[in-house]
DNA sequence: CGTCGTATTGAATGGGTTCAAGTAGCGTGG
DNA sequence: CCACGCTACTTGAACCCATTCAATACGACG
């Protein structure tokens, strides 16, 4: 296990940067956390409901998402993650898994020692307050979500999604001109809000039809931006972005 | 604002021991945090949508729940709480509210100023790792509302709501027997299920012809745990208790 | 005893699901 | 180079869980 002084972890200060502000030296030290670095296929699982994970995972490159398994098949996906998230950082603090962690993409990912997040949490409180912070904002896109698959229309949710994952990856630099990557398939996005793959095959369409984004499946683009987060009543507050990556 | 070395704030201590290890100095120096101890009416608001709170709520008494208003008088509910909870706490390391809170009976309410907890959180990190520990079981029950509204029947998300509640309250020692206080409409129910009150008004009937619950509205009487969690699918994992209130 | 919030009931409607087929794109191997 | 197989996407039709609307009952409280 290396101790990554290097530029491997840049993805991760980038998005500590967008939602904190580190002093130098909790940046060296977030710099130097130990990690070794896997590459991991597409759709493969990082992390199992009832594992007792010993380290956290740190995405540097691809998706990842987490998801929960239920009978017959059923699966709600919780949440989508891109490069600099830390998709189970409350693995640091609760020690079993209720859900799961799998790759959408090929991925990067640092696997970071729970031993050397605690260290540097005792060390540089500002690094435990920008971590906290993270985890504080993941629960606010938990709280979105369940209000849009609680109380939105399918239209709205899909486009309230399109949304935050665009701001998402513009925060840290992946991103722009209204455009990004889209690697989740029909089926994902129906199982993360709550609809069936032929609605939201029939609501895509319909999104295109409108020219409200463009006609790819695996790129996203926001053809208008206005139209859209109106139709999903999309309000970044809740992401609680400090600052943009410069680009 | 008195330092209240007193008995006001046991709820909170009996909380936090309920899902994490407390030294003794940390759980004095909790003891001892400068609070403002105020009586607030049902259905009143704590902090509101875009406030920018500098203190956080703890519930002494009472039952309290988080929610977001949408257009056209749509609204979710994103949580209830019970004494001990600090319902707001989110809202030390995110300095804008991204949704209301507000009281659901009569509630006994500490106000703790941020400097307050701040400083415990740092000469405490097992404090403050217990008040993180918090937030991120807060996380782990909105995903777990997530998997509800989005792919349970209604049946089953009401019946998982109740086997929460009613686990929540029994680990502070305020339930036992299957019993506790319900003071929670059919509307708020729906409103947190993503459910209409008439829907909801439906399945209760029908939860009590099949015995499963008691007929009044305001106590919740479970007469059958294992047929009630079965049907909710409940698995109280996500929950992270480490113990229960000695009773 | 009237009033307001909450619970209850019935009937019509609808957004989204389910089931079942069919298509398109792409990598693999013969 | 094309057949094969896999995965994702697309389409149509029947169905259903839950919503909506509208009216009625209940019950606590001043």
């Amino acid at each position: 296990m290396a101790s990554a002084s290097n530029a491997e972890l840049a993805p991760l200060i980038r998005k500590l940067e967008s939602i904190a502000t580190l002093s130098d030296e909790a940046r060296q030290a977030v710099h130097a956390l130990p990690m070794a670095v896997r590459v991991v296929e597409p759709r493969q699982d990082l992390a199992r409901d009832k594992d007792k994970p010993a380290h956290c995972c740190v995405l540097l490159t691809g998706w990842a998402y987490r998801y929960k398994l239920l009978d017959e098949g059923r699966r709600q996906i919780l949440s989508f993650h891109v490069p600099g998230d830390i998709p189970d950082l409350q693995s640091l603090h609760l020690h079993v898994m209720d859900h799961s962690l799998a790759t959408v993409t090929q991925c990067r990912v640092g696997l970071i020692p729970h031993e050397g997040l605690r260290a540097l949490c005792l060390r540089f409180p500002d690094a435990a307050f920008a971590l906290w912070r993270d985890t504080l904002i993941d629960a606010a896109i938990f709280r979105e979500w369940m209000i849009g698959i609680g109380r939105r229309n399918a239209h709205s949710r899909i486009a309230h999604i399109f949304c935050e994952m665009y701001v998402k990856l513009q925060a840290v630099g992946l991103a722009e001109n209204h455009r990004c990557a889209w690697p989740v398939t029909q089926t994902d996005l129906g199982d993360a809000l709550g609809l069936s793959n032929v609605h939201v095959n029939r609501v895509l369409q319909d999104l295109r039809a409108q020219g409200l984004i463009g006609p790819q499946d695996r790129d996203l683009v926001i053809l208008d931006w206005d139209a859209l987060s109106a139709l999903g009543e999309f309000d970044e507050t809740y992401l609680h972005l400090e600052r943009r990556a410069a680009a």
